[in-house]
DNA sequence: TTCGGTTTTGCAAACGTGTGTAATTTGGCG
DNA sequence: CGCCAAATTACACACGTTTGCAAAACCGAA
């Protein structure tokens, strides 16, 4: 056990050379050449070794470590997996490493690191850039500013921060696309279940689009708070909306499938009494019955774009700027609607 | 841009002492004291210019880093995503970083790095241990046992690596359970939706409780390959197993999922018709209709375990032993069963 | 005051790699 | 053969922190 591993001056010795030649040698150093024969020789020689850098110490002595940071919120359990899973496939391909935190959502229970001590935790291990899923709250720039204070490059995404480049969805013109689909369909109680508009972030940002649709139509829009395990926040709330509402636009899929399950059992059909569209295409949306109207989220998409735009922060090509993606709307049952897409391959 | 971070050298020039003192200060050194008024003003200025240690020469310097690797492997998306989440979570109470990888199936179509490099990457950056999904093949440990070569301790989770500790989950003695279910519900043509039982890895281990079961009762086992797209596969074998089965095991809830879906579509009733069981107990299998009888994955219990585990591996207190964390089974309305639970809230 | 021991501090080396500057070798040409 | 420029290599230091060893400061007792 502990072995001492390989070194450039365990090469260097066995090869009589310096170990700044091999160092050169390994690394394509620009300034000073290293001839094609000795080159060969060290490389020879480290494959023989089994030669392994000490990535440590290189990024010590650099300052670059081929390392990304990924810091995510906790909360929306649909996206997290996918979103981190889309997140290291893109860093991948870029050869970088990524180290990846969580922080806690604000009313979470058990005592977690909070973000900011994430972000320096990750800033102290000499990360080269930092992924950061942001929750548009007010303060959040100068939250980001206070710790990372201009050393190294931050992308966000999910929600713009401004004064710094970002990749976000635009919830808002999703979910009115969504809403005026209902509308369009002959709705008018139209109910959504999700974050009320008036505050910020993109819980809010959703229920915007659908606020903004409905007055647009002059209908009149009100909105129930879904909690934290959305599917059964979904769930219990099916009981308050029976009534009410011959239309529901919900914040998730999950929060869909929650209300569906309630509202079957309470005898309300959907989508014959009560119409419903989710948010997010995820995985089982397409195969509960009845199968879901949703809008696709482009979590893939926005894991290259966040990559993309991290490169080109690095490389200096590119200093603050916001990428928009958009959602697409995928009609399927849930919805009634008589162009409902049967197919259910995504 | 790109300012100079405050070092302990700097500390050490406006209070006047040398640099081995602020280090000493800071990190309560056993071997070497310092009086408690030095450490007082130390700690005070450290304060004032908001010093943050470099962790980089810190790992460098000491061999520790305070990161763990965490290599998982994609296809399952079920686990991914939460089982991510769980461990940064057990990571975090034990202050530890995730760096955070994910090495490609078999057969996936795009090229990314494999198992090994990254375990080399990982070493190479200097992490304190390797928590590593397992898959179970023949050659596994002696792969791990090449690149790791005793130099850092690792745990093994999802499938046991001999020589290596490791956490294992009983899917074997979990599927046998679901599958007497079934036979005690008086089905007899009881087919599984999975991997087959005469391979390998964790797939043929699900496969073996159901042979088992089946063999135990003298009734004929037959399984049908599942895919990597889980949902998608279940509803396809739809169609294959309409009037050949009055029951299913599937693998995952996902493929349950789907294959509820397609047998609904064909006029094939769940549970009157064929009953069906999943597993994995995945957010929404409660909240489908019908809900999905399925077995409780302990996803956190796991991440837990294996976090305790590489502790006592890295105190040297322990050397190499399973844990094997067991599922329940959570009785819904999919398998028709009269003791079906009925409560939504998990 | 002086001595011995204990506590506290400073000095310097070490960790593995990169890199600027100087020294050496090489090669071409007169 | 000798000289100059160019190509190649060696030397030495830097990066920020820890840590063994030696030096200094302190304290109580003789």
């Amino acid at each position: 056990m502990e072995k001492k591993r390989v070194t450039i001056k365990d090469l260097a010795k066995t090869l009589g050379v310096s170990h700044s030649t091999v160092s050169r040698a390994l690394s394509r150093s620009k300034a000073h050449m290293v001839s094609e024969e000795t080159r060969r020789r060290v490389k020879q020689v480290a494959e023989e070794f089994s030669y392994r850098p000490n990535l440590l110490a290189k990024g010590f002595a650099t300052g670059r470590t081929g390392t990304l940071g990924l810091l995510a919120r906790e909360g929306y359990q649909e996206q997290a997996g996918a979103q981190i899973e889309s997140f290291l496939r893109a860093a991948d391909e870029r050869n970088y490493r990524l180290l990846v935190g969580m922080s806690a959502e604000w009313d979470s229970p058990t005592p977690e690191i909070d973000q900011a001590t994430q972000m320096e935790q990750f800033v102290s291990r000499g990360i080269d850039g930092l992924l950061l899923q942001t929750i548009g709250d007010e303060g959040e720039p100068e939250r980001i500013r206070g710790v990372v204070d201009g050393r190294i490059p931050v992308v966000t995404f999910n929600y713009p921060a401004p004064g710094f480049p970002g990749v976000v969805l635009d919830f808002t013109a999703g979910f009115c696309r969504a809403t005026e689909h209902l509308i369009a369909l002959g709705h008018e109680r139209i109910g959504f279940l999700g974050e009320s508009w008036d505050g910020s972030g993109q819980g809010a940002a959703r229920g915007r689009g659908y606020f903004n649709a409905m007055h647009a139509h002059g209908l009149h829009p009100e909105s129930l708070p879904v909690g934290r395990y959305q599917t059964e926040s979904g769930y219990r709330l099916s009981r308050e909306v029976k009534d009410r509402f011959t239309a529901l636009v919900c914040c998730s899929d999950y929060t869909a499938i929650g209300v569906c399950r309630g509202l079957d059992e309470s005898g309300v059909r959907v989508p014959e009494d009560v119409a419903v569209v989710g948010s997010g295409d995820s995985d089982v949306s397409a195969f509960v019955t009845p199968s879901l109207t949703t809008q696709s989220t482009p979590i893939r998409g926005i894991a290259h774009a966040a990559m993309e735009l991290m490169k080109k922060v690095i490389d200096g090509r590119e200093v603050a700027c916001q990428v928009v993606l958009s959602s697409s709307l995928i009609v399927r049952e849930s919805c009634g609607s008589a162009i409902a897409d049967r197919s259910r391959i995504p």
